[in-house]
DNA sequence: ACAACAATCTAATAATTACTGGATTGATTA
DNA sequence: TAATCAATCCAGTAATTATTAGATTGTTGT
């Protein structure tokens, strides 16, 4: 069989369509934007900061590939992820680029904040003083998002009223902060912010996607 | 602070590096083959079928996301994968491709061979049947790649070598047949070969980087 | 039925990327 | 030292992909 070389360009050929959906800047940042839930062509396209033709043209490429579904609601249309293994497959794709691109290890480090020692690295201790009270997970993303998925124990503050509802914070535990993931500032913004007011505070890097794919590895 | 957008561009197009590498089939392709252990670029060349420039300019890619590592071994220069998330991403990516991609699917159904009922599909019982002797797990990819690593209590018999060498196996055990991975067609070949000579065998669609892999997330 | 709106489609151009041929580098062998 | 070999670099063209503008499709509200 001289087609076996034939078969094999198929086939690989056939990955690559997935590769080439994560080929692009806008484009994972959709996917990243659809890990938080279903959001409208017109919402994605803000939060991007593109123009909605793009956004469309770029959610065109992700539903060819069978990476995203849409649904008519009224005259928008929600676009969401077609399943679980969408959203760990970029959590895998960007954990690698953190740890081979040195480039993006160091701009990551420029715009993280001083860790907090009250404020536990590892998830499991996090946890363990979340459930007990003695810090606050703090959810700063949009509340939809918070009503999409959440930390366990997490309470909702948007970062555009925290500035607001600081009173609802107590001031004798750390508030640990996290958004949408490592490229998202929202959870940066806000512990500093925090930090400023004279709360305990530190920001977590990871969101729910990240959150829940490492929860899985370890149990 | 009216650069968070930028920086934000910055953050993704790091990551993109990474989806770009992976958006071409020959690259895909490549990094399978790095997966089977280090090899020179005319090696990968012929294994891939394109020419030794098209290699190198494609491996000059994996080398500019840092995924792909290089040695100096007399006139040839040995590529190897810059670490073991390397292969794991490229799993995910076509297991992904797998679950999503309906044509990828049914291109895989028909270069199936049919399952034998005496070969368990589930890799629990099959290394416990392999370990008791009850089944000859066979690797049929060239002997340097098995020297490399391979699946527990695996033998090794090359493709090419396997019509000379079949006095070598058992005729009253079932022989399961693998190579490099599910885009790889010898072991098909091997299955139908042997069963074609009276031998019981069924192909294993996983090589030794999806076993490694799911193995992880089992324990 | 019509105006307003969300989103897509089509087509055109700009920007990247893939591939090939010719010259070049570095190491080995005669 | 010259010849050979593996691999890369460079430059040019072919092929894809990204982006934007203009027209079009559904849907809602009046």
């Amino acid at each position: 069989m001289k087609d076996a070389r034939r078969i094999k360009d198929l086939l690989y050929e056939q990955v690559a369509r997935i590769g080439k959906v994560f080929s692009s800047p806008k484009r994972l940042e959709l996917i990243e934007l659809l890990c938080q839930g279903e959001k409208t062509v017109e919402t994605l396209a803000q939060e991007a900061s593109i123009s909605m033709k793009l956004a469309s043209a770029h959610l065109r490429e992700l539903r060819a590939a069978h990476l995203v579904e849409t649904e008519r609601q009224g005259k928008n249309i929600l676009y969401r992820l077609a399943g679980k293994a969408v959203a760990d497959l970029w959590v895998h794709t960007h954990s690698l680029a953190e740890d081979r691109l040195v480039e993006l290890q160091m701009a990551l480090q420029k715009i993280a904040v001083q860790p907090d020692d009250l404020v536990p690295s590892d998830r499991e201790t996090l946890m363990k003083m979340a459930r007990r009270g003695e810090v606050v997970v703090l959810d700063v993303r949009p509340v939809e998002e918070y009503l999409a998925a959440h930390l366990p124990f997490a309470r909702s503050i948007p970062i555009d009223e925290l500035r607001q509802r600081l009173a609802e914070l107590p001031k004798d535990r750390p508030i640990v902060a996290y958004c949408r993931g490592p490229y998202c500032l929202m959870a940066v913004d806000a512990a500093s912010l925090l930090r400023k007011e004279g709360f305990r505070s530190a920001g977590l890097r990871d969101g729910v996607a990240e959150w829940e794919l490492t929860e899985i590895r370890q149990a």
